[in-house]
DNA sequence: CGGCGCCTTGAACCAAGTCAAGCTCTGTGG
DNA sequence: CCACAGAGCTTGACTTGGTTCAAGGCGCCG
């Protein structure tokens, strides 16, 4: 795990794996998955493991990092309820996924949509155009780090606002996270926040809950 | 293109297209590509342009990239031969392409590929394949982005070492190119160059030309 | 009420950017 | 063969945005 303070209660209780179904890949009902809870903190996989499972978030948010060589998170991507993550093309994690909050996960095997991908055009195009939505996300992410710190994290906003579609936003993240993932230390990600507020670009009610005022002014202060 | 000097001589001669043939996708006779000549400096096609064909680099130097809303340019990546590029799920170009240094491409109707993929499984996950591949690479871009300019020049270094297979780099590409893959000015990459030298964990004939002396200091000075 | 995460704020510092010369190749024309 | 021009690269001096280090505040839960 990464050099911060202890986890929180860490747990996976298999018993839980409720007999909720759902279909992962359209048109294809074979491919059915198991509905999992974890508790907020925990791993629910690591950077080099065997890629066993494919996962699709049913409720709450997760996140994919890698730990770098210094010791630092480098926080990948948010996944919030509908998305597909753990899709590797190699049969090893590229990256340690966790949960931000506590969340419920639906899984398959990925050695069973592997092989029905090889009779089904439609489900290998399915795994072909979500590792292309990662390759999507990945790049503007790249694009994000090369910016100011007041534009990462008025982009991080923005974007966390339309994909949630809320303009009042619970952020289920800390602000480390949220750090981590702009490439930023927490202190900076507090001052910027701050900053769009005395600017009335943002309202702050409680540190974790932000409303979008002026959308304009987040996509101007980008300068 | 970018706000940067004058472009380069620029010409794409429809007549020199070769008769040359070349499987693309292992196994799939049926997808032959034509090879052609790009002068240095091309654009080979730009961002949310339909996305007509697949690329193959046979000789030569391309880069990807995409202008930020400030002007400045950010590389996504270095393409050498052998490697693959302009495989988009979606309809459209995400990134811009240039030729680098003069160069030869081999290039396949995507329209055919995709068609081919619907009945060849084998096809199929080679499209993902190679997608797979460009996610890894855009991760660990971003994972670079985060560092401090002496472990992105280290890295920079390293890295085309090993792609090119040699100890003894001759860089098709400027310091401008390098400075915009790696977020940094090319004030940065050339100081850092010259650090490098001054340690002695590299030599630099010519400006473009680097000798990786001491692999381990590279890795070291990443601190 | 008290303790502990988490967040915010302030002050000092530093890595990288900016601005401004100057250098080094390379090609061109006298 | 040399002079010159221009592009690309290097170097120096100064500035600055973001980090670091160090307190202090807030809110939640026992």
């Amino acid at each position: 795990m990464h050099p911060r303070p202890a986890a929180p209660v860490q747990y996976r209780d298999a018993n839980s794996r409720s007999s909720q179904v759902s279909s992962l890949f359209f048109g294809s009902p074979e491919l059915v998955g198991t509905s999992i809870p974890y508790a907020k903190g925990t791993e629910i996989y690591g950077e080099n493991e065997p890629a066993e499972y494919l996962y699709k978030v049913l409720r709450g948010t997760v996140c994919s990092y890698k730990i770098l060589s210094d010791g630092r998170r480098q926080v990948e991507r948010f996944y919030f309820p509908g998305d597909v993550l753990g899709l590797e093309a190699g049969s090893d994690h590229q990256s340690s996924v966790e949960a931000v909050s506590d969340c419920t996960l639906l899984i398959v095997k990925r050695s069973i949509v592997l092989s029905v991908a090889v009779r089904d055009p439609e489900v290998a195009r399915q795994l072909w155009s979500y590792t292309a939505t990662e390759l999507n996300s990945a790049r503007n992410h790249a694009t994000l780090l090369v910016k100011s710190a007041h534009e990462r994290v008025a982009h991080f906003l923005l974007e966390t606002a339309r994909r949630l579609s809320a303009n009042d936003i619970q952020l289920p993240m800390s602000r480390q996270d949220i750090a981590d993932y702009l490439g930023l230390t927490i202190e900076t990600v507090s001052r910027t926040f701050t900053q769009f507020r005395d600017h009335a670009a943002i309202e702050l009610p409680t540190s974790r809950r932000v409303v979008i005022r002026d959308q304009g002014a987040l996509g101007f202060l980008n300068s």
